[in-house]
DNA sequence: TCTTCATTTGAACAGTTGTTCATATATTAA
DNA sequence: TTAATATATGAACAACTGTTCAAATGAAGA
């Protein structure tokens, strides 16, 4: 399996699992995804803005925390896609960008709920 | 909305969507799915044993990493039960114990494919 | 223009995380 | 019992993460 050696016990169980694993690159996207929605904090910013669309002041008063940490978080879920803005005025409306993540959220708040 | 004076452009948007969010405890379970599915090499390991049950030093092997590495991570998917294993004389056998996060695996899967 | 307000940004800090290494446990065979 | 093997554990460490604070944008109104 292995260059140097490396003791295995079932070669051909290793060698046939090796193969259905997708790329490394495509494990590290997944992972991007489900480490956008692994903080507390940045998991009730979408899920507050998957009622409806919200400007950031709004969002840390629902969230409970300051302006500042909100705009980074918020940083965070743009880069990544999972959410977009639009401005009006002096005001910056932030929504959900993401189906997928939608679906995601919605089957893990069914299996806590079961 | 708040004790202490918080600025807020729109109270009726925000107490509505205030009303629609899951309980912090909820939030909290949510988040620790997807925290353990978060990290490459857990995310990798939980993917090999997607496909079928292995052994520590297999999987191991599969994520080339080392026996200690896989333990302390096998360790925290099966707190979280997402894994359940079973002796078989030396060796532990690990495999999925949790349908809802194949589901989340393969609809992230999905987002990364398309 | 100057001021105000909503948001963003950068640096700094504490807290958390994943890996490594050495050691411990548990099972089997000799 | 002793040795060998598979797995687990604990401490230590560097790397990363989220929040805070102060300061910077950028837009609208006076």
């Amino acid at each position: 399996m292995d260059i140097c050696s490396v003791k295995c016990i079932n070669e051909k169980k290793v060698k046939e699992t090796f193969k259905t694993l997708p790329q490394l690159e495509d494990i590290s996207q997944m992972a991007d995804i489900f480490k956008a929605l692994s903080d507390p904090s940045r998991l009730k910013i979408v899920l507050a803005l998957l009622n409806q669309e919200h400007c950031v002041c709004d969002i840390a008063v629902i969230c409970n925390q300051t302006d500042s940490a909100i705009s980074h978080q918020l940083r965070i879920l743009r880069t990544l896609k999972i959410v977009k803005n639009r401005r009006e005025g002096k005001i910056i409306y932030y929504s959900i960008d993401d189906d997928h993540v939608v679906s995601l959220i919605n089957m893990s708040l069914n299996h806590v709920k079961h």
